[in-house]
DNA sequence: AAACTGAAGGTCAGAAATGGTCAGAATTTT
DNA sequence: AAAATTCTGACCATTTCTGACCTTCAGTTT
């Protein structure tokens, strides 16, 4: 198997552990993999480019990455499994956790993130009995979710 | 994480508890992360410009300080009073028609009122006693609104 | 009032850490 | 053998981090 497959392979690991993102670091990869760096590029630029379906975005500098997000065409589909897949009770974390996943897949704008996170707050539910809050944070949560993605 | 960014998530939080307004004494800031003074010139330089939407006043001397202010532009401040503009009680009617202003003032996109609308439906709002809705519904929209306007 | 002093913050050049590009060599496929 | 694909390395670009040196301000001393 050549070297690009396995490495291709490797990225399509991350990405399906990762939910669809992969951050990598070039110089780590290519150690990995013992070759060099500029061989991360060509694996990336031959199997993950826009018409395969993904989008790249990369940082240089200290601490940069290369980040690869798988682009889901069905966009909506992703969604509504997301809704269905939300319990009967989620808590306020629970709450960020999906959203900032959801936003890191991009089934989210960063605005439409907060605008979700703040309408099932603590503090929009603050008059609601601590008891309650969950389940009806779940319900606001599941219906806001497939309001959109059935829009 | 890369220090600049664990220091500009630092200075975010205390905008967002100082509501807008985060005052800090450098040394102190780069003592509180290990890193020299200038590190704060550099978080402050290159992520709270005022094209990022933030004004930088410092002051020296004894007592000294930096000052980074979130500046709202005018859609945020129109927002914002919108959201202040809404009562104890909020019916779905009443959502409805003050998203489709939002709407049609180009403050919220068709998603985002989708969102928006969905987060406070009676559907979302279901296991409400009915009496309560209404003021949960404001809670809720007030929030969400607030959210994205402060954001 | 003027000068001094110590406590801030500001600047800037350069080092360090990453990622990007591209021409050409090596290898595999046709 | 020709064409296509894969791999490599030299050189480039960008972002982050550090430290030496500079400026400003408030309070204290003369």
């Amino acid at each position: 198997m050549k070297m690009s497959d396995i490495i291709a392979d490797f990225i399509g690991e991350m990405l399906s552990s990762g939910g669809g993102v992969a951050e990598v670091q070039r110089k780590s990869l290519a150690d990995r993999f013992s070759c060099v760096p500029s061989q991360i590029n060509y694996v990336i630029e031959t199997r993950f480019t826009p018409e395969h379906g993904y989008l790249v975005e990369s940082q240089r500098g200290g601490g940069g990455y290369i980040r690869i997000v798988r682009l889901m065409d069905d966009k909506q589909r992703t969604l509504l499994e997301a809704a269905r897949g939300i319990g009967g009770r989620l808590t306020q974390n629970d709450a960020a956790r999906l959203t900032r996943a959801l936003l890191s897949a991009e089934l989210l704008s960063p605005r439409e993130a907060q605008l979700l996170l703040s309408a099932c707050s603590d503090g929009a539910l603050a008059e609601v009995d601590k008891a309650d809050r969950d389940r009806l944070r779940a319900a606001i949560f599941r219906c806001a979710v497939m309001g959109i993605a059935t829009a």
